[in-house]
DNA sequence: CTGAAAGCGCTAACAT
DNA sequence: ATGTTAGCGCTTTCAG
């Protein structure tokens, strides 16, 4: 280690001085050009420049400024995922884990990095003049409603990837979806064929095109086998919004043999309520859920439910925005396959 | 509108040339300086310079490129939140969500931004490379392990303000405890005074200061009261994990009348093992968990438990660091008071 | 293969 | 109160 960078590290903490490009250059005996063109991986460099200014990079402990970095180039390297949630929500849904999971999976094998905002929390509306004052080259949206408008007037400074079909789709949207009609229509029809017939459904929220569309996949499988909609409530994506959607169900007196419910979270709300009222699942009510996330084995019964790849989603959606900003043309929309896992609850 | 903010209005989705100050101040007829102190809210400007750059600035509707600007004022206005877990692991612990809302109610009253880092999905150390690259004024550290050295080369960098009790505790270090030892102790009394003799006790990771402080406080209680230990269990603060310890309990024969259960989390775990065991909380065993997380709430028999005020913990930690980065000088160490409630474990 | 030079968009003295 | 002038640290032509 150079004296130099001994004395640097014996500052004391928040003091130290960065080092620049400028000190590299001067240790290495190069131009800053030159210490650059290693700092990016060029190929136009000289092997004893590399192995000089390697040296000295690693001497001096050098990291390149990001804002110079980004200034100049005009790419920062940073994507933004933003979930227009508030934060109970975002925590409370292992759907949200299993995403950023994939994300980041995907991205950890890149030189990007992640920010996230957790957008309903955000009085100032923080995350959109974030995005809009350049800080990252493009954004990931999930958990999009109807009334969240904030999103185009991110869409319209970088590209944007969805989660889901968007509320508004447009020709040129880029998007990575779950086929919930399907999933839906097979969850449902799992149901008639284990021989119910009064099927209730707890509905996610009507402004989020997985609510609509998983009502559309219950709806049609009962069309198709000419059977009554028993109940249709709004659960809203939480357990105690299941709950109180199935206390409502109970309340209308329509007494349902099974529920078709759009998510596993809503499903432990319902489960909870209806062995409070002595109803034994699967016994006296079937339940079937939609995500197979970690709550779908938390309770007892087990539940039987519609796998949803949420890992995979995430991992595609980063891989689509990558690509995106790599220049390359990816497919616009993206759909992925559900699949049944069977539990105890049906 | 201007024709020429309507132009740029026109253009597709991430085509949009950024405006900048100099477009702002040609559209008001003043300097480049006086859009910056306008836009910094500086007195120094007359009303009417005041009035038509901020009308000019609607109308081109121009956001400051964070990049420029931080590297002219070399300041973010970003703070780095480090969790040094993996991903499952933070979502899967409800502790981290009140952690990130507090942290999150304290910004959003400042123009501070959160960088979110799960550090430990994080093979090329991004995390340190993000901080060092200038990228943040400060960060924000909570769930630290023994083994986190990479935390040292962040604080070298800039102010760091950790959650509960560093490792290896400096002088000079700033941070946010609850009282661990004192909310165990009072806990394992609790237990005692309750009539109960044989208690054991299941911990959090022994590199991790709460995990050791909760132990500690427990012991203090036991020793205060003459009585032994029955058994120590690390149930690593995750609820299989705490699950697993309780089965190690229940495999030495030890039979706990109660047990201090060093969070909710590893408190779910251990019910469900004792319940498949056929023994009845509170009357065969009692448990007290630490946290009164929601999952405290979510158990039959609901959780007693310590309640520690992590909401509280993580407005705190962003206040300190607030008042660092605006060269206030807060105290370094605040700690936090735990609180009994009493629910039906006990 | 390398260096010189011109910015990227903004802030912050310094003048006026 | 306002404008002028230097940079902030880096990338990127452009020459050579």
């Amino acid at each position: 280690m150079s004296t130099d960078a001994m004395r640097r590290t014996q500052r004391g903490a928040g003091t130290a001085h960065a080092v620049t490009i400028e000190e590299v250059a001067a240790a290495a005996g190069v131009s800053r050009s030159t210490v650059s063109r290693v700092v990016n991986g060029s190929t136009a460099v000289s092997p004893e420049a590399l192995e000089s200014v390697t040296r000295a990079i690693n001497e001096l402990n050098y990291v390149p400024n990001r804002a110079a970095r980004s200034l100049a180039s005009q790419k920062t390297h940073a994507i933004a995922l933003i979930v227009p949630e508030d934060t109970t929500r975002f925590f409370g849904d292992p759907f949200f884990a299993a995403i950023v999971s994939g994300i980041n999976s995907r991205l950890s094998r890149s030189d990007y990095v992640l920010n996230l905002f957790i957008a309903s929390d955000d009085p100032g509306d923080k995350t959109t003049s974030y995005v809009r004052s350049g800080a990252v080259d493009g954004a990931i949206v999930v958990s999009h409603h109807t009334s969240d408008t904030f999103i185009d007037r991110i869409a319209s400074v970088v590209p944007v990837v969805y989660g889901g079909r968007p509320v508004r789709e447009r020709e040129r949207d880029y998007y990575v979806d779950v086929d919930n009609v399907r999933g839906a229509y097979d969850a449902t029809v799992y149901l008639i064929e284990s021989g119910r017939r009064r099927i209730a459904t707890i509905t996610g929220p009507r402004d989020m095109p997985a609510g609509v569309d998983r009502l559309q996949g219950y709806r049609d499988a009962l069309a198709a086998w000419d059977l009554d909609e028993i109940a249709v409530e709004d659960g809203n994506f939480t357990a105690d919004g299941g709950a109180d959607a199935m206390r409502r169900v109970l309340a209308t007196g329509a007494q349902p043999d099974a529920v078709f419910v759009a998510s596993d979270l809503m499903a432990r709300g319902v489960l909870t309520v209806l062995t409070a009222e002595g109803l034994r699942v699967p016994d006296d009510v079937a339940i079937i859920g939609f995500d197979d996330s970690p709550v779908a084995t938390s309770v007892t019964p087990q539940l039987t439910t519609m796998r949803q790849p949420s890992f995979a989603q995430g991992e595609r959606m980063a891989t689509v925005l990558l690509d995106l900003l790599a220049g390359r043309h990816p497919r616009h929309v993206t759909i992925l396959e559900t699949e049944l896992v069977i539990r105890e609850s049906v």
